[in-house]
DNA sequence: AAGCACTTTCTTAAAATAGTGG
DNA sequence: CCACTATTTTAAGAAAGTGCTT
């Protein structure tokens, strides 16, 4: 302890030769967790704590040779992702594995565990299940049948992504849903992938990522300043 | 240029981890 | 295994910076 204060005393003195100007931090402090009021606060957490997080699993990689993938959306919107070998490998893997419902996390965090975990079974079961989109594509459809199919699914993509907004809103608690404020990933030009380079995805892995994430809203660059009002 | 989301740097203290001895 | 100490790592707070959009 007294080797621990002589460092601290060392270092202040130090501190005040270097400058006197810049403001003495408080240094890290005990915080509650929960969502940080302070905006500007919320984004430096979020940026240092992503890292800090990704960091730990690429050692987690390193150390164990585990494969891991982890999708984060920042509060507006921001796609961030990691993943060992790729996130695309990872996620395919998850979705392919049969035993992946039963083996839990034991994380401390279950709750909220739990709650990616039923998104990402119920989709599962569905692709097990098969979807009609599964079925192979009819070899004798012409270009304008083709054409015809693609306007449709177009349409179809756009449907569920306006209802899943309006979903989302409603958990949000937000009475009124207004569709020009957000848009589902036919829209992501401005969606970031790959993260701080440790991963990348391709539309498969993040249609998944949205799919899992019922919280999840995606928006526009223009409609930033929304955001920032709470 | 202004505004926004996000990043980085620096200082500092909390928390985690490693090392040691009983 | 436990308690204690030393060392290292992590992250909060403050402030400045970057990049993008409008």
């Amino acid at each position: 302890m007294a080797a621990l204060e002589h460092q601290q005393v060392h270092a202040e003195d130090k501190e005040g030769e270097k400058k006197k100007t810049k403001k003495k931090s408080q240094g890290k402090r005990k915080i509650e967790i929960k969502l940080i009021e302070k905006m500007a606060s919320r984004q430096v957490t979020f940026s240092k704590r992503r890292r800090g997080l990704f960091s730990k699993a690429s050692e987690l990689c390193a150390l164990c040779g585990a494969e891991v993938a982890i999708v984060v959306f920042s509060g507006a919107g921001k796609l961030f992702s990691f993943g060992h070998p790729t996130a695309d490998s990872v996620i395919l893997r998850f979705l392919n594995s049969s035993s992946s419902s039963s083996s839990s996390s034991s994380s401390s965090m279950e709750g909220k565990e739990e709650i990616t975990h039923i998104g990402i079974t119920g989709v599962e079961k569905k692709m097990r299940s098969g979807f009609w989109w599964d079925e192979p594509i009819d070899e004798n459809l012409g270009l304008d049948e083709f054409e015809q199919l693609k306007v449709a699914l177009e349409g179809l993509r756009n449907r569920v992504a306006s209802r899943l907004h309006e979903i989302n809103f409603s958990l949000m608690g937000y009475d009124n849903f207004n569709d020009n404020n957000n848009v589902g990933f036919e829209d992501q030009q401005f969606v970031d992938f790959g993260g701080m380079g440790w991963g990348n995805f391709s539309q498969a892995a993040c249609d998944f990522a949205w799919m899992g994430h019922p919280g999840m809203v995606i928006r526009r660059r223009s409609n930033r300043s929304l955001i920032t009002e709470e």
